[in-house]
RNA sequence: GCGCCAGUAGCUCAGCAGGAUAGAGCAACGGCCUUCUAAGCCGUAGGUCCGGGGUUCGAGUCCCUGCUGGCGUGCCA
């Protein structure tokens, strides 16, 4: 017997035809979606294309920041869900623990241990790091080593601080990205990667290939041969190269490691610079197809309507730490995600702390929770869901039900297309979506009635799909759903 | 100057491949808790989608141009 896919068919003004599409089409297609349990969602669209995903990267200079919080919910979202749909992602920090800004760091901490042993060290002087933290180091470096590093070679003793300084915050770093959940597959250090002797590769690949030349004592990379605005240098005056060729020796690793495509997750101020970058990797020869930058936009802080200047050097920044601690890691990730990457993102600390209902993650979290005590309400009232037969499913009429059904049904065509825009913000909208459709649903019907058991146990099916495609979303964002709230 | 991003309701933002009357949250106003959680629901009000041209049966969406804001344009990373 074959079932009609159309209830009725219209002409609906120029140009329109509308089909109305069966109820029992509906209802199948909630049947397929509680079989497919947990894995409802997944699909095999990415062909297990090998993805690797580089977020956050900051300098292990201080403590995350705000922006690195944006850049860690929208890299670790988009990891979860381009892995749902079917590719195979790896998420990867590169760590800048080489060059200038660690020495920065260094001399800072210097400056402060010797500053808790009376000594003057004048002026703090403005290039380097004025945070807290760094004081607090330098404390903390005094009560391990007292005043031993003082009476050491400047060179030791700087050395000594350095390695001293980037473990501690490192693993500074990685307990907040523990608090956002948010985790990686490797880590990449810069400095391994210069005592591997990439640099040199590096310097003598480009050489070989006829685009490095010597100029005022340095040498140079003819990046405006392919396609750079102007020539680049890679080693200074000094002796000392810039930063720049540790960056194209990582990105060539990338390479080699045989990914279908590299994606970098960076910030705005980044996007002057990959002219260069993608000059070199042309000139190395390698497709520079394969690599995606994805420029996320600046996070503008404000407090009570007034812009908050942040500046790492001068220890004027928002950490990601004190902002889970003021909104919560919930809604801090569902925040960073709701906005499209490319859009500047607005955040008034003062507007999340008063006023929590501003975020929709509650709205959410909550039909999800309102969800598991109508549940436990059928429990209690001896109504089996499990007792339950799918031609039952006919008990489901109502237009509110067919649209909750069609937007389950959509779920797996939003993760895809979350995936293939890098654009995670989809799914954190779908669930808006989803969880307002279930709260009206909810107000107009009740759904446990004992006098109507077979009605009860149909609508008891549908939600609890609504409940584990909610759950599904959830996790895709990196927040928790309480069954309680 | 050049390059990138943005300009949609009072505020923060969606708007998928160009489609029907442009949406949500917050803020404002008026209703709804003896019934599965009121972190919810219903209703009212609020818009020259920055301006101007163009392509099209049809443009918030595409093209050109102008304006405004942010960022970039280092032998810093």
């Amino acid at each position: 017997m074959r079932k009609k896919a159309y209830r009725k068919i219209d002409i609906a003004g120029p140009g329109f035809i509308n089909f109305t599409i069966a109820n029992s089409m509906y209802r199948d297609a909630l049947v397929s979606i509680r079989k497919q349990k947990t894995a409802f969602g997944t699909t095999e669209h990415g062909a297990e294309q090998r993805i690797l995903i580089e977020f956050i990267s900051a300098n292990p200079t201080g403590p995350l920041n705000i922006v690195s919080a944006r850049a860690a919910a929208y890299g670790d979202s988009l990891y979860r869900i381009m892995k749902r749909c079917g590719y195979r992602p790896e998420r990867e920090f590169y760590i800048n623990d080489a060059g200038n800004q660690v020495d920065i760091l260094a001399e800072s901490i210097e400056l402060r241990y010797r500053e808790l042993y009376n000594e003057d060290i004048g002026e703090f002087p403005v290039e380097a790091y004025h945070g807290q933290y760094v004081i607090d180091l330098a404390q903390k470096l005094k009560s391990i080593e007292g005043s031993r590093l003082i009476h050491v070679a400047e060179r030791d003793r700087l050395e000594k601080m350095k390695e001293f300084a980037l473990a501690q915050i490192m693993a500074m770093q990685q307990l907040s990205l523990e608090r956002f959940d948010v985790e990686f597959d490797s880590w990449v250090s810069e400095r391994v990667l210069r005592g591997q002797g990439t640099v040199e590769e590096i310097l003598s690949f480009l050489t070989e290939a006829g685009c490095t030349y010597e100029m005022d004592e340095a040498v140079w990379f003819s990046a405006s041969k392919f396609g750079d605005e102007k020539d680049r240098v890679l080693m200074k005056t000094d002796g000392s190269i810039t930063y720049f060729v540790p960056d194209i020796a990582y990105h060539i690793t990338k390479y080699q490691r045989g990914f279908d495509k590299m994606i970098d997750v960076l910030g705005p101020d980044h996007h002057g610079y990959i002219p260069r970058l993608k000059a070199a990797i042309r000139a190395l020869k390698h497709d520079e197809e394969k690599l995606e930058i994805i420029f996320l936009q600046q996070v503008n802080l404000f407090d009570e309507g007034e812009k908050v200047k942040m500046s790492k050097r001068a220890g004027m920044i928002v950490t990601m730490d004190e902002l889970i601690d003021v909104v919560g890691k919930d809604a801090a990730r569902f925040f960073f995600i709701r906005r499209k990457p490319s859009a500047h993102l607005n955040f008034d600390l003062f507007l999340a702390t008063q006023k929590s209902s501003e975020n929709p993650v509650y709205y959410c979290q909550y039909a999800h929770a309102r969800i598991h005590s109508i549940l436990k309400k059928a429990k209690k009232e001896n109504i089996d869901p499990d007792d339950f037969h799918t031609r039952n499913l006919k008990k489901l009429v109502r237009d509110d039900e067919m649209l909750l059904i069609k937007q389950l049904v959509d779920f797996p065509n939003v993760i895809i297309a979350a995936a293939d825009n890098r654009e995670p913000h989809r799914v954190a909208d779908y669930v808006v979506e989803l969880s307002g459709m279930f709260h009206k649903y909810y107000q107009k019907h009740t759904i446990v009635n004992k006098n109507y058991p077979d009605l009860s146990k149909a609508r008891l099916y549908l939600i609890t799909a609504v409940r584990d495609t909610l759950k599904n979303a959830f996790y895709l964002l990196g927040i928790s759903a309480p069954k309680k709230m």
